[in-house]
DNA sequence: TTGTAGGCGTTATCAG
DNA sequence: CTGATAACGCCTACAA
């Protein structure tokens, strides 16, 4: 069943030519009408495929780029992805995905063994390596672009001695949303509908600890206390958990959440149901994402949106622009291709409470 | 800051020995202790790191295997993904993923990308390609897992001419669960409850076809009426229409509704609702597959469980036996490796209601 | 244990 | 327009 594929000699032996001109066929270079016919005849005979392994070893290029995600089931990286893949797709190039597993050791090794293949460049999407190990890691990978790996407008100057500010990286392009700010509109939102006692659910990683600064922030500017803080992992089950801690002395009861992603959102959601309390009557909740199910929560969940196939194709633009592969492009892509900070979007729906409507209109 | 990357010949002069022996090194050969030393002392120096393209060329295999999905950002192909790639990785294998977009020629154009590349192997999942134009492309590698590409217990002989049955494909290793019988055990379950209205939305493709004829098929055998079929899409939104249709006249009204995936029944759930409807008092609803926010609908969603990241293993740790990879293994995982159906799994949470308790107890 | 040299399948340069 | 031929970086007999 499998015999060894023919290759471009077999080609030129068919067509009674060099292996030069059906190289020439193949990259559609200067060939005459006629021969041209005759080479690819004798490969549609032969039913040869290209290797496309050898034809990177000369040109020193792969075609393929590398993509480091901390994990493909998680539908946000999964929507970036797939941005990735389809613009790339359009340029006849693949990636190879490979999960950090959201631990810094996993990501450290699944980026070594990327880096032998000789991936034409790399996506790395929510890493949280440092500073350091990156740099040597990276030093000979022509271009590099992070998704995600914080853009903030405001570093969280004290929680973090040197800010991992990706601006200052070996030649990274970045793209994301501004998380810190994100953060603080979804706490200041609560705060306008008028609560006072907010609590936060922190979700994990850089971005996670990031929330958690615009959200201590925000409350600070308003005069507010931050006593309800709890622990996420990140999980609908580590959401649950805090929200049932939160919960636990019914005297000192938050009238809302903010939850640093919607899988704790969702996991919050059954534990406040189950305290029999309603959402948003007696808690409100907002969190971050808008993943795909949010919306069919009940109460439909109000959160922020983050264009995760977005921030994949400009990430992918960005790559074939320093590639050199986008001459021919649309303008608009082009422009996609240079913006570095994408939009998100807070989405109201109804898991939050207006509590000043009901007591005074003033 | 991009230097030529150093070679083999670059270590060997570093190191006075030859390329041969840096070579053996590289890949545990019998060197001596001090020679060993040095060479690799050499390699930490210049910062080596071993071409694999050219490695794959002259190994005459890549390491890397393809991965044909239908779409990444569908929660279960993610989990089937990371099975994948959980159990490749410890094989320093790697895979290149494609997304089909759900759709035949997309799959085609996707698979041919992918064949030029020089994959060791191939995992198509859930591919909707017919058994012609597969057995064309595929002539030449050397070996193809399919997931979830219909092994039925009960071929659906009257609705395709020739029903797709993988068993019957070139060299085609198989892993799925047993779609018709889990479909009939959901259609089941709701009969069993007492129901007698039953309607299904159809999810799309040849595993949402499949269902389809076990669910008029087991009301068949209970000698209940199929009137209540509606097509879905495979979306929330495909869902929502869907249920909108099947409710729209008043006296005809379903009391239960089997979903032919979860992302239907979260659409279903929302039209019920609309609907002032109450889930299960009012009708009942089952759906397939288990998502992870399944158990945070409200109410919890019964289903039908797929082990997705089990059978991404599986087909892994297929691959890898065929390949011969697999001789150190532990007796477990080439069990494992073997086995070709799955089980399913009917989780019962809180979307169906029992009729008959209510009624009578006879 | 170590070195030499041929070859993996393509592309690219340089003559014809 | 077409044909030799030298790389590309590595592995692997075969020799030493």
């Amino acid at each position: 069943m499998n015999k060894r594929m023919p290759t471009i000699i077999d080609v030129a032996e068919a067509a009674g030519v060099s292996t030069a001109t059906v190289s020439r066929v193949l990259n559609k270079g200067k060939v005459s009408d006629l021969t041209k016919d005759t080479v690819e005849s004798a490969i549609e005979e032969l039913g040869y495929r290209r290797n496309n392994v050898a034809r990177s070893l000369v040109m020193g290029k792969s075609g393929v780029i590398g993509v480091l995600i901390p994990d493909v089931t998680g539908a946000l990286y999964a929507q970036m992805a797939r941005g990735i893949e389809d613009v790339l797709n359009k340029y006849n190039l693949q990636y190879i995905l490979v999960s950090g597993d959201r631990n810094v050791e996993q990501e450290q090794s699944a980026l070594e063994l990327l880096l032998e293949r000789q991936i034409d460049a790399l996506i790395l999407i929510g890493s949280d390596l440092d500073e350091s190990t990156l740099s040597k890691l990276l030093k000979n990978v022509y271009v590099t672009v992070f998704i995600q790996r914080e853009a903030t407008s405001k570093a969280t100057s004290e929680s973090l001695g040197e800010s991992i500010n990706s601006s200052a990286h070996t030649n990274g392009l970045t793209v994301g949303i501004d998380n810190y700010q994100a953060a603080q509109d979804a706490t200041n939102y609560l705060i306008q509908k008028g609560h006072k006692k907010i609590a936060h659910i922190t979700a994990t990683r850089h971005d996670g600890r990031t929330r958690l600064n615009a959200f201590t922030d925000a409350l600070e500017q308003a005069n507010l206390s931050s006593n309800f803080i709890a622990e996420g992992d990140g999980t609908e089950d580590g959401g649950y958990k805090a929200a049932k801690t939160l919960l636990q002395n019914d005297d000192e009861i938050p009238t809302a959440i903010f939850c640093g992603n919607d899988r704790i959102a969702a996991g919050a959601y059954k534990a406040i149901k189950e305290h029999d309390l309603d959402i948003p009557r007696d808690i409100s909740v907002i969190a971050f994402d808008n993943l795909p199910w949010a919306e069919y929560l009940d109460p439909p969940l109000t959160t922020i949106r983050q264009p995760g196939k977005s921030m994949g194709e400009v990430a992918a633009f960005k790559i074939l622009d320093t590639l050199g592969e986008l001459d021919d492009a649309p303008d608009e892509a082009l422009k996609r291709a240079r913006e570095t900070t994408i939009s998100y979007e807070l989405i109201e729906r109804s898991s939050v409470h207006d509590l000043r409507s009901g007591k005074h209109d003033a």
